[in-house]
DNA sequence: GTTCAAAAACGTACCCGGTACGGTTTATGC
DNA sequence: GCATAAACCGTACCGGGTACGTTTTTGAAC
């Protein structure tokens, strides 16, 4: 295919419409900024933009999203899947976001954690994880008990994710909500393995 | 007060309206059918619809949710909050839905059963739920454990609500979906009380 | 260079859910 | 009866999203 130059310039487009979205979300609020606005200063047609991205919504939540299901679908052979996702969330803590532009990342922490249909949203995304990690688990677990377990972890992530978002919004630095993340990954996914029953101060 | 005259025909104009939808909904799914179409159907203004209900969605939803928070904050003495639970939803299983409208309740799950947008409108009710329910928990168990006891609890339920929904919707008969979910709400809380490594067949 | 087909972008008009506004009916308390 | 407040109404509007037919751009072949 020739590393197209049409290919180049589409990216370049995407690339545009979002950044400016997320200028104007960041200034001015997601529900106060309509998507005539946002083609408007990108220079392009509402139905362009609507053809890069399906939804209003869609612009301030790409690229937010884990991959639970694939992450127990690749584990390692005598692996649970619980033991797989604890690893992979445990390594994600330690190892920080990693190699994304943190600048931008925080912009869309903020704009989503101001917004309650944002937040709603990616409440609603991870919802459909749930469903793909639930028919993994499936095969493991058959009936409801995959389901339930898919349900409780997904409610788990998403807690720890919620609490991790909530802080960088909030202004704690980057290196220090990381450090939080880790030891709340382990209370998390302890809660998960042996259930209420094992808190301290709690009879039973 | 007097029961007056005003209140019963509010009462059964929101009523008429309720119905008319449910009627339309079911006849010809949710998404196909407009908000002009109910009003005009039920013989009101859409600004009066609006008045009742605040949102289409609402129209669908209305009467559909749980009280878990409150089941918690009114628990005996010295229970904990997922015995409490435990106990409500065991009896709501065995005693069946109650007084209610059957006939009508089956419609509401029908309808919903047949449209994504209100499954997630559920979910995000749900979500609501959890909220409450953290804020509930965090009074026993402070920081992040309980937000995620909630989390998980809810997670929980819903995935029970939700298979037992799918059993009503495809037409298994309401005594024999109760007793499923009998069995289901102690399968549920064991798993919530002692953890992923208290299931059989697997090694921690 | 010219030509041509595909695809990207366009403008416009439209649908639907939801709101604002201002005016009209109707029950209720005096 | 009569005033008042509440319920209701019609219409016009807003914002997200889609349909449609047209124009521009692009990649490639000649």
């Amino acid at each position: 295919m020739m590393a197209g130059l049409r290919e180049r310039k589409k990216e370049q487009t995407r690339r545009r419409i979002s950044e400016v979205a997320m200028r104007l979300f960041d200034a001015r609020g997601y529900e106060a900024v309509t998507v005539n606005e946002i083609a408007e200063a990108a220079g392009v047609a509402k139905v362009t933009l609507f053809n890069y991205f399906p939804t209003k919504e869609s612009l301030a939540l790409d690229g937010v999203m884990d991959d639970t299901a694939a992450v127990v679908a690749g584990r390692g052979e005598g692996r649970t899947p619980l033991a797989a996702l604890r690893e992979h969330y445990r390594a994600m803590g330690a190892r920080g976001v990693g190699d994304l532009d943190v600048e931008a990342m925080l912009t869309k922490v903020r704009v989503i954690a101001a917004s309650p249909a944002l937040v709603a949203g990616v409440q609603r995304t991870h919802a459909g994880q749930r469903a793909a990690l639930a028919a993994e688990l499936e095969d493991v677990h058959p009936g409801l008990t995959g389901r339930l377990m898919a349900a409780q972890i997904t409610a788990a992530v998403t807690t720890l994710q919620e609490a991790f978002f909530q802080r960088l919004a909030t202004g704690v630095p980057l290196e220090e909500a990381g450090q939080c993340l880790v030891e709340e990954v382990e209370l998390a996914f302890d809660l998960l393995e042996h259930g209420f029953s094992s808190i301290k101060g709690e009879k039973s």
